[in-house]
DNA sequence: GGTTCGAGTTATCGGCGATACCTTGATCAA
DNA sequence: TTGATCAAGGTATCGCCGATAACTCGAACC
């Protein structure tokens, strides 16, 4: 089959509602609008995207997909703690250029109801996270490495968007202090120290099949972190 | 005069929109359910509170009322790094108890719209702060350390709200994580650092009125913040 | 050549925020 | 005492929104 080049329904429908997002925000997002705006009556919205809902998802992952282009390409570098801050550079920068969008993903949390880009973008950093475990640089375990560093970039990232006056210095400082916090300087060229090892062993652990039963493996890691956090 | 005994109908809509708002979350929050949960008719509402928005204003401020009367009560102790952790954890707790209140609040930047009541809690914030400075024990400006500050707590609380299993342990962390870079840990007796000396004049010139003309107190606290960054 | 079905239409529903206009009851000067 | 005033709330209604039932049309398929 030849290429699809003449631009569907869906794809005009979406191009309509991210326009809208990104001119006048949430509240100019209405049914009847990005219909008229696409050149459609509102039921086809509903067929296509289920409900509201639905489109909204569609508009966020079409248009988180620059940004997640972005980031995985700059991402594997030969320093992952570096890819950690450019990560974080960039997730602030795109919040900052596309608030709307931004807004969209991370600022309401609503339970069960989180765009599939957010999730995407949480991987991300859980990769980029297992790599410096790997290179023996973390000094907390995985998840909850991730877990930190997801919370104090979003929170930096929406504290910006409603700031009016923008101070990027708040962003630089915070993640430096978040990196520092994480992160050891150097790697050690052998870590004897007993939570290295149990972390390094935890990380590897989250990567390959073992012959541990879940449960097991479950309380391993258990004590593996309360080793880690002495 | 004696005391207004019987309850308002302001209070009792503000009531009832409080209730609905934490029962069924901000989609439960319609002038046409609030006006009949508190016994009246939706143009009461306008006249009253001015539109939608003024109402939730009201909602929001009455529900944090408890929250800062607490914090009030809490904040003052002989060890202010102590009442920025106890504040912390307020904060939080305050999130999970009351998420819808919360999201409300912090959840959607609109510029121009945030509800007096996150203001008053930043102002607070900014006190115990420059209690802080004044004991010698903050190492960055106190813009600087409030907005640090704001962002790491409101971030890791919207996280917590959304996920599913809440790890309290990512708030302690990323709490003493941002502690521990903002201040140091004890008070030197008398200390003789640039930096130390730069802001603890800081500190005091935001606090006390001083000879000098605006511009020349900009100026010289720009000095001030450059070599306290060193 | 009739059938099926995807894709989009017209028409309409109930709920929402908001407002113009009317009613009522308390207050107070003449 | 009475009539004007006005705050407080009610009645009726507007236009917009999300959503859906029911219909139309054209292409694909046997």
């Amino acid at each position: 089959m030849g290429e699809q080049r003449t631009v569907t329904t869906r794809e005009r429908i979406i191009e309509a509602a991210a326009e809208l997002l990104a001119d006048g925000g949430i509240d100019a997002v209405s049914t009847r609008a990005v219909a008229a705006a696409a050149g459609v009556q509102a039921p086809a919205l509903y067929r296509l995207f289920g409900d509201k809902q639905g489109l909204l998802d569609a508009v966020t992952a079409h248009g988180f997909e620059r940004y997640l282009m972005a980031k995985k390409a700059v991402a594997p570098s030969d320093d992952p703690v570096e890819d950690l801050r450019r990560g974080w550079d960039l997730h602030v920068e795109f919040g900052l250029t596309h608030p709307a969008f931004y807004v969209l993903m991370y600022g309401v949390p609503q339970p069960g109801r989180r765009p599939t880009a957010a999730d995407d973008a949480y991987r991300l950093l859980v990769g980029i996270l297992e790599r410096v475990a790997e290179g023996g640089r973390l000094k907390v375990p995985v998840e909850t490495a991730a877990s930190i560093v997801h919370a104090t970039n979003t929170g930096v990232t929406l504290s910006l968007i409603s700031a009016e006056e923008k101070d990027p210095d708040v962003s630089t400082r915070t993640r430096d202090m978040v990196l520092a916090s994480i992160t050891t300087d150097e790697l050690p060229q052998e870590d004897t120290t007993l939570s290295a090892r149990a972390l390094a062993l935890d990380s590897t652990l989250n990567r390959q099949t073992h012959p541990l039963s879940p449960a097991e493996a479950a309380l391993l890691r258990d004590w593996l972190h309360r080793l880690a956090s002495n």
